[in-house]
DNA sequence: GTTGCTGCAAATTTTTTGCAGTCGA
DNA sequence: TCGACTGCAAAAAATTTGCAGCAAC
């Protein structure tokens, strides 16, 4: 699904659920359906008013206010809530937001370079065969995981990041 | 291994490492290899001051000020430092410490009931397929990973648990 | 015109830091 | 004794809440 299309389907989605599209709300969309890794609370409100300026064209975030932190972890609260981000947590003391692949579609998780800080996407984790143990050892119903790997990536490795 | 012989060992590799033995940390060690679950800082806090009173024999924390969560905090710091506890995040806004197994020997991960909380530890990730696949694939050198399953025990599902 | 969303201020919670006194080795 | 460890106070950082004004529908 292509970027736009992504936004597209989320901010119909937020429609749909009855809630509001505004100036700060489609600005956060675009930035997360843009980025290529899971962003904090404070780096989509830096990146939101980045380049903003009272005295040009501010239609983008709709009026003269920076859009407000608040605004920023009320909004990622609020797609969490429905689905349609996720929340992630690198051992940084703080939590990241990316959007969610539509339910029962392939979902992704994250390569962290631990020397760079560089995060990549990959796909097919294939837990089934341990969540079908798993579930038939320990009387459990496994709904949903988190998997993450830690490591050094290629550039680090050769010392080109350090 | 044992409890018992969990917190000798790592009150060995403490003293090893030049690191003193003192009545909060001995305390601290006693109830992270006793722990049946990863624990907060908040938590071991409590637990390690219950029961205290001045009036009684105070010899098993060290003195008569209740241990500080600030001494928590630092010797969970440095446990995880030392490769000796390892931080686990469970989506609860803070982290959980738990001891970490010697290295090169076998690790686990955990079984997360979203409604009840409890946690069950289980072995044998296999992810060793995976990780394989994906240094080839992403030139990257997995060097550790998180997993976390969440979902719903057994008793929760039978309603037991509300 | 409603009602939800936003910004601002303030409160809460988690974690870290500075410093002086204390205790382990 | 000497320096690491601790408690206390305070700071820093992350996140939530209350409220009045504004804007989306």
């Amino acid at each position: 699904m292509s970027r736009a299309a992504e936004y597209d389907r989320l901010l119909c989605a937020l429609k749909q659920g009855g809630y509001r599209v505004t100036g700060p709300r489609r600005a956060l969309l675009r930035l997360l359906t843009e980025a290529r890794e899971p962003l904090s609370v404070q780096e989509m409100c830096s990146a939101v008013n980045d380049g903003r300026d009272p005295a040009e064209d501010v239609a983008a975030a709709g009026g003269d206010d920076a859009v407000n932190v608040v605004t920023v972890y009320r909004f990622a609260n609020l797609l969490v809530d429905l689905g349609l981000a996720r929340r992630v947590e690198f051992g940084q003391g703080y939590y990241r937001y990316e959007c969610e692949e539509p339910q029962d579609g392939p979902h992704h998780h994250h390569l962290v370079c631990r020397r760079c800080g560089r995060v990549e996407d990959f796909h097919g984790c294939d837990l089934a065969p341990l969540t079908s143990r798993l579930e038939a050892e320990h009387d459990f119903r496994v709904e949903s995981h988190q998997l993450e790997l830690y490591g050094t990536c290629g550039a680090c490795r050769e010392g080109v990041n350090g």
